[in-house]
DNA sequence: CGGTTACTTGAGTTCCGTCAACCGAAGTGG
DNA sequence: CCACTTCGGTTGACGGAACTCAAGTAACCG
């Protein structure tokens, strides 16, 4: 079965920033409103600019949130996966949407719209709360998008404290070890978006880094061996 | 009388997204709990990586929010007024500031320590709203400062969309009018820290802007003549 | 008047984005 | 089965934009 099933009772998608850790009750609340929907690969869940009438929850799968210019050129703010709230903060404000979300692979949502939302945030103070964690953590994010680009002057900082950020969470290997081990599923492309860099300087730092020993490439694992090293590129 | 004069029950800092807009039984709680400080200019309310244990509510002056690396290089990521909230959202997730909090003229705040302040979002449900919205703004604006370094390709689009935000703001016209007239209080240095840019490079654009005829400075007085003009520089 | 802060301008240099060509793998369709 | 396309990655060459360093001006203040 898979993560969600369908079933919020059910579904084994939990932990400390999950929006979903939350009480029976408000869990039995969950389960009943809104909908369910699917996704495939590629496909919009919303776009920059609507209005924003309605609250994901991810399930299942990984979902870009990007910003784009009117050339084209696009920037990833961040990726939310399974126990995510998507398009919160502007639903809080009565809005529009600032940013685009994407699937990156086929994805289960929750789709509950926002007066609903706002009733079941009265209905539960547990929701109340995951709901200002959840956007915290948005917050967060997006703080530390801004500050990476802002701070670190060369392109090697931007690629390095990306790398890292993410090996941080998707570690693989004990918290403890030095080296971060982790998978790198994203492209060139994705990653050159996500440090606002293009395609071809992430080829030749990857290299780069490669070469000086800094990162170990087998497919889609990626080792650290030098975290601080890499971190101390930042200049 | 000041703005706040101490007292959060005749206080005339108010408006739709200001954290202070409560109902009279919430504004007496408010009065009451954590404690009224004052600031100088350049002094620090709090700093990057502190345990965030409390929260300041803005009672009147202006305040910098910042990044810092390691190198002494600074990034302003927001400046935060009468009404705003700082070092919500660490609070609410309990962990460190990501962020510095400055002074930039003598401020008055209320210092309310996170328990408290937990308390009193569970006493008022109001109280709640508008945390979510304090920090929805929060992340509204990381995100926009994101956006801006990483979309806009230019140190021209870069600066210009910091004017555009920073006049849509202050605007002192009417909203109907085409151009932007505001107060730009902020140095060159300051300017550079919020667009990524060094103070040399701020400098020689905002003359470019001049000669162009696309902004007219007088002292302190900022016009913007052709927004949409100066906006296309984002390319 | 000296000291500080902010702004201005010039010269030199480096970094990285762009353009272009190319490779290998995977998928597609007749 | 093979020609074709697409996608992701790799590498080289080039040029321009912006950073740095440096020197100098302007305003303000005790």
């Amino acid at each position: 079965m898979p993560p969600s099933g369908k079933n919020c009772l059910t579904c084994i998608v939990r932990g400390t920033d999950c929006f979903c850790s939350l009480p029976l009750n408000a869990l039995h609340d969950l389960q009943v409103i809104g909908s369910h929907k699917r996704f495939n690969a590629g496909e919009h869940l919303l776009y920059e600019g609507f209005n924003a009438d309605r609250v994901y929850i991810v399930c299942q799968g990984c979902i870009k949130l990007t910003a784009s210019s009117s050339e084209g050129k696009v920037f990833i703010i961040r990726i939310a996966g399974p126990g995510d709230v998507i398009g919160l903060a502007s639903a809080m404000q009565g809005t529009t949407y600032k940013i685009a979300a994407e699937a990156m692979e086929p994805c289960e949502v929750k789709v509950i719209s926002r007066s609903e939302f706002l009733d079941f945030m009265d209905r539960f103070r547990e929701v109340n709360r995951n709901a200002v964690v959840s956007i915290s953590l948005d917050c967060e994010a997006a703080t530390l998008s801004a500050r990476r680009l802002a701070l670190s002057s060369s392109a090697a900082g931007k690629l390095a404290s990306v790398l890292i950020d993410w090996g941080r969470m998707g570690q693989t290997n004990g918290i403890l070890s030095k080296e971060l081990h982790f998978r790198m599923p994203l492209t060139h492309e994705e990653l050159g978006s996500m440090a606002g860099l293009s395609r071809e300087t992430v080829t030749r730092l990857l290299g780069k880094f490669r070469r000086e020993g800094l990162i170990k490439l087998e497919g889609e694992q990626m080792t650290v061996r030098e975290p601080e090293k890499l971190e101390r590129l930042y200049h």
